[in-house]
DNA sequence: CTGTTTAATGAGCGTATGCTCAATAAGAAG
DNA sequence: CTTCTTATTGAGCATACGCTCATTAAACAG
């Protein structure tokens, strides 16, 4: 069993004929920071059964440094779940959709405005459905996340706006529920059309955004005083 | 090299300890129909980066056999588009939308009713989705399919029905495209809800499919007299 | 039964893929 | 320069995977 060394010359020079170096020998925190980033890249092209050889050599790094910052391809999967999903939330969201000082329809087009970015995105609504189809939990997880930070404030405000009781008084109905999902859903297949089918979007993104929230509204004051009970105080 | 011949008396019944068996030596026909119908099945679940090897064992048979019907991987898979999304579209969905006897709100709801099954089947969802991120062209291809038969008729009944000139006359505008994509994105996503995402989905799935048509009709009408010329003949 | 056809099998080939580890060398400190 | 630390490398292992082909046996004709 006695390893017999190589004597292999091959001194240092020779270097790179593949791909672009990374400037060897970075500190700890940056080349993680480098192979997380490049790893979301990697993946939303070309979904977790990419290669973590082929992932490496787009990084410019061997596939071995790999291993030394990541334990395993699942656990590199996993860091890129929560870099994704978890730190792109914005704390300021909140505020937004619940200043009652502003119009709720200039509340709801300021907040998808911004909020439709992170679906549309490439990254972001790729990973999501490599995710989603693999069985990840992280998609329930995210989606429990809307629930009580999105669905719940909106349909509480639209309950207000429109003179119905609030939702701790009267639970969220399932076509209430239906009109949110129905939302999110036509926001998010925008980016489907993007970035799984390669088809034509809209050239006006923002605009088609404002179309959606404002067919959402109405169609939100329609159902709500066709199906809810009128307030008692009116 | 002699095989020593297993005496295995093991005769027709007492049948299939391991899976399924599929009662051997079928006729390559009815052989043939069964690996595709099992690759449906197994790619829908596993993706399409699914073995070989393990879609022949659900199916109770050898790799090799697989081979014989198949020369590849690819072409099942080819084979299971065509299965999917071009067998299933059915010829009387073209007159049910364009037949001005009856109402145009109810034809979108029939139709829908029915049309919808597709997008919100386990099957054809996730393999729609898994295609779509392999960069397959049957997504385009069906998108055009789409475009042709239901979103430029469904327009242009719009337009009939609301009093505005037909879509020869005057080409579609990106915001009535949108309606339509809209439309079908919620309707889409409800699938993906089931499919994908293992969340609640709607209890009542032709009720939400209705409310979702009526919202669409709405929303049309309203985008329509705020967008369009008025007609002349008016 | 015998002979013929062909559906069906599974060992095995070449390559791909996640991961390990001994060896190497870049940078800092003296 | 020398010494020390540690970021980085890449050959290599074990298993996975698409696919082939020589062999086997089920069904049928005579």
């Amino acid at each position: 069993m006695s390893v017999q060394r190589k004597p292999k010359k091959q001194s240092a020079h020779s270097s790179q004929p593949p791909k672009q170096k990374s400037g060897k020998r970075l500190a700890p925190n940056l080349r993680a920071e480098q192979i997380l980033k490049g790893a979301i890249r990697f993946f939303a092209a070309h979904g977790f059964s990419g290669q973590t050889r082929e992932l490496a050599s787009d990084l410019g790094i061997s596939k071995g440094l790999l291993y030394r910052y990541f334990p395993s391809k699942e656990a590199l999967i996993e860091s890129v779940y929560q870099e994704v999903f978890l730190r792109r939330w914005s704390p300021t969201w909140q505020a937004v959709l619940t200043d009652r000082n502003r119009p709720l329809i200039e509340r709801l087009k300021a907040f998808y405005a911004d909020y439709a970015k992170l679906p549309l995105e490439y990254e972001w609504g790729r990973i999501y459905l490599y995710a989603g189809l693999a069985g990840a939990s992280i998609n329930r997880r995210y989606v429990r996340l809307a629930n009580e930070r999105i669905f719940r404030p909106v349909i509480d405000e639209l309950r207000h706006e429109f003179g119905f009781r609030p939702i701790e008084q009267l639970e969220i109905t399932e076509p209430e529920m239906e009109l949110m999902w129905s939302l999110h859903g036509s926001i998010f297949y925008i980016g489907m059309r993007k970035w799984v089918y390669h088809v034509k979007a809209p050239s006006d993104i923002d605009g088609a955004v404002k179309q959606l929230v404002e067919g959402f509204y109405a169609n939100a004051r329609t159902m709500m005083h066709a199906t809810l009970p009128r307030n008692m105080s009116l």
